[in-house]
DNA sequence: CTGAAAGCGCTTACAG
DNA sequence: CTGAAAGCGCTTACAG
């Protein structure tokens, strides 16, 4: 029986509504649902009952006013088109999801002013912790966030000022290290391709840099970098420029599988021989890199396993804890394959 | 000068915080924030500043709790990683974004149990809207959302019945177009494969099936379904048993284009010249579509524009609008290519 | 144009 | 094991 019978809309039920129908009071409802055991069974068995068959949902703004724990984590990523924050995401949702954080995600578009924006926004949701990309934002936020008592890590890269929490890997070094397999394999004048021009390219294109600068191959002409987002037809064009300007170049290092599958498919059109011609390596070993003809040698990202650990150190965060250590390394591994 | 020096955290500051520097009441902050015209230039400029210099950020829960307006809606998709969910959610946060609206993203994992799981957690956030894909919830999902005067859209397929506010296109017709384009084409043996048999790949089939039983050419055991996930090795694994099984085989239309592009590959692979001696055509156009080797003939659907009509069409019912129409058919296109 | 009062739906101490 | 009181930070009417 309802009390008010509305014709259109009725209000939902709240902790009073099933209280009154079982005869107890709100907070006794309250604890069954949050500290059962310190509800008798048979009380707890009606409360139970009465909330099903009210359709009963705790209104999470109520808690959250009251708690000042709003079980609610701000995630901020680059771009959701990018397969790689994807698997971070997926890795960060199978940490929270599971204690009941609601898991809210910004899209920062790689651009820094609305990653701060959307920082504050956000703020109005008084998360418990937060998970950032890079390591690039202002100190001010930093300071904020502190001052607020909200938790931070940071993903994808690592911190050598160990100031931030960080769950990463070194892209430099992973940039180093490709770069150094195409110098063994005997290419000498090797290109790279970047796109978008993020601090983590940024960071691979300083690994090439000092891996061909320790071989006396580094060549500044060979460096395309264009900061618009990367597409596989952005590689096609790359390569024509490539070919024209620099026709004797052997080796090609892009910043990311997408470039390097364009490359291969500017290669196949335009008859160049992967690898006898032209070797090429990405970044990342996305699905298709395995498929591609040839197969594409590439760098093996531990993207998942990023946002798994950075949500767990993030957990014990917010839970009070102390962690060992701020950094957390998590390593990379070079997938060689036809390509080079 | 803060009012409490704590060493660790301080709170964050409040509207009382804010009318307190400026001498003003709470009330006013509110207005100066929310209706900024009903408060005088003067107090206004102060407000502003006094909010400025104390970071103040409004506590959404506490407004929420009190005006019955979350400014947040939910949106249920079956994948992240699926290209075309991410394209739908760009057409949404477009919309929603400008509006005010945090958009809540629940991967329902194209599992409908874990939907409804979902969508009953999502009611805690009181959300002032829902946006759901296909139209497969249980009606008593439905009914429990009028209870509550939660609009509701669904995204992807529409709804013969026109009880359920639907924005999409016709996934049946979609496959049976494709299918005729083959037909027309001279193949007749035609293959369907399909991978993960969510509604919208099944409403496909039915398409494939039509088109082929009205040319007399329907085959049973042309059709390769797949419940898990697809990949591109899922498409040249199927490629091999189908190879093996019906080689007068002549053409395939694969679900989506992963599998297409992996049927390409296989083909690639064991030397089947596309399309001379098999025909392949993919669905959604994906950017590796045109970039294939040869280019791949698919169906370009509209999921960006299907998120912002959708997200347009809650936020009008969120306002107490009474649309036109309840199904917005939005279309596709077929894009007749190299493989086909 | 500004404010005092009331209350949204919960949980946190504090009692018993 | 259960409950009465207080209050989280706002906004909604209602006055003036």
């Amino acid at each position: 029986m309802p009390r008010k019978a509305n014709q259109n809309a009725s209000r939902a039920a709240t902790l009073h509504d099933v209280a009154g129908k079982v005869g107890v009071s709100a907070i006794t409802v309250s604890r069954a649902l949050n500290s059962p055991d310190l509800v008798s069974e048979k009380l707890r068995e009606q409360i139970l009952a009465a909330v099903d068959e009210l359709g009963y949902v705790p209104n999470r703004s109520a808690r959250t006013l009251v708690s000042s724990r709003s079980h609610t984590v701000a995630v901020l990523i680059p771009s959701l088109s990018n397969t790689v924050f994807i698997d971070t995401l997926a890795g960060i949702n199978e940490v929270l999801d599971p204690k009941g954080y609601q898991i809210l995600i910004g899209n920062t578009a790689y651009d820094d002013e609305k990653e701060e924006r959307l920082l504050r926004a956000y703020l109005s949701h008084a998360p418990d912790g937060v998970l950032l990309t890079g390591t690039r934002q202002r100190p001010e936020m930093r300071q904020r966030l502190a001052r607020l008592g909200i938790p931070a890590v940071h993903m994808m890269e690592l911190d050598p000022s160990n100031e931030r929490f960080c769950v990463g890997f070194s892209q430099d070094e992973a940039g180093r290290q490709i770069t150094r397999h195409l110098l063994d394999r005997g290419y000498k004048r090797i290109a790279f391709f970047g796109a978008r021009l993020d601090p983590r390219v940024m960071q691979r294109l300083d690994g090439y840099r000092k891996a061909l600068q320790a071989a006396g191959c580094y060549a500044p002409e060979l460096e395309y970098l264009n900061p618009r987002p990367s597409r596989i037809g952005m590689g096609v064009e790359m390569l024509e420029v490539l070919r024209q300007e620099h026709p004797d170049c052997d080796a090609v290092f892009c910043c990311n599988d997408d470039l390097a599958l364009g490359v291969l498919t500017g290669c196949h059109r335009t008859g160049i021989k992967v690898p006898e011609q032209l070797a090429v390596a990405g970044f990342n070993d996305l699905e298709g890199a395995a498929w591609a003809m040839p197969t594409l040698t590439s760098v093996r990202t531990p993207r998942y396993k990023v946002g798994f650990e950075a949500a767990s150190l993030l957990l014990g965060l917010m839970e009070g804890q102390t962690p060992a250590q701020k950094q957390l390394d998590l390593g990379f591994e070079l997938r060689l394959r036809g390509s080079s």
